[in-house]
DNA sequence: TATTGTTATACTCTATAACTATA
DNA sequence: TATAGTTATAGAGTATAACAATA
């Protein structure tokens, strides 16, 4: 380990190397949502809400989205000012509050996939279909070690 | 720092995936720098300027942290308050502002490796050294792609 | 006139805590 | 009393635009 001083070219700090991939996740899928008028947080919350087979309640997207009840109040708010998903209290448990998508929500999620795939597509270029393929085993893996 | 009670995923899509996981170093990396009363985005600032051979132009900085000046501002400005970082205009071009670590800056630079190695062996703990060796070619490969 | 960094401002995303309404 | 969601608030992180100082 002579070389202190020696600068590496190329990070190889794995969170690093995560933070700037993300990053430019990000930016792009905010630069291809910003037509559809949203926001990356909204889309996933939109695409969350429009695979759920049957209507989720607030806590259910919370938990699949990884936030708070209290931030999923604030996406499902833009959603539904965009007149994209409806709030309607459970009929079973008033206390409840179930989020569907309206019509207008249906037809920007078509677009929504379209403007996602282009994004992602753009992003991992550099890799090759198999290499994209062991990237999402090992991502996978890590996300079902769950949290930490 | 909010265990949503996390939910794995059957997730394929790699950009979500990725996302996951960002969010979980990054919460990660929250718990173990504040009690070194940093966050994340100062920590990264301060290593880089730390580990320049040479007191880093803002501009600099903020390229490295693939962020824009005036984000270096605000990043450099709570470094500053903390006493960690000292700005001094260059003598050879005044208009520019040169960012050096003061000796507390030194000190803590030690514990927060420290810090940092911790949260990344927890993170990645679910891989083996061969998995994540892979990870972090893959993900150098698409850093060295460029923006996209 | 071009550059370097800053002041001023705003927006995304997420968090904690306290309150409301049901149950 | 416990649960579901909200109002109120805060803070991390980053961005654009206008401006001052320097070159």
């Amino acid at each position: 380990m002579a070389d202190a001083t020696r600068i590496p070219t190329t990070e190889t700090d794995l969170p690093e190397l995560f933070r700037r991939t993300s990053k430019r996740i990000h930016r792009n899928q905010m630069a291809r949502l910003a037509p559809l008028g949203l926001t990356p947080a909204q889309s996933r919350a939109l695409r969350t809400i429009g695979r759920a087979p049957e209507p989720l309640r607030m806590s259910a997207l919370a938990e699949r989205l990884d936030i708070v009840p209290r931030s999923a109040t604030t996406v499902v708010d833009a959603l539904v000012d965009a007149g994209l998903v409806n709030r309607a209290p459970d009929p079973a448990n008033r206390r409840s509050t179930l989020v569907t998508p309206t019509e207008a929500g249906h037809r920007i999620l078509t677009r929504m996939s379209e403007a996602r795939r282009e994004a992602a597509a753009e992003t991992f270029a550099a890799l090759s279909e198999t290499q994209r393929e062991t990237l999402r085993e090992l991502l996978a893996t890590l996300d079902a070690a769950g949290p930490a």
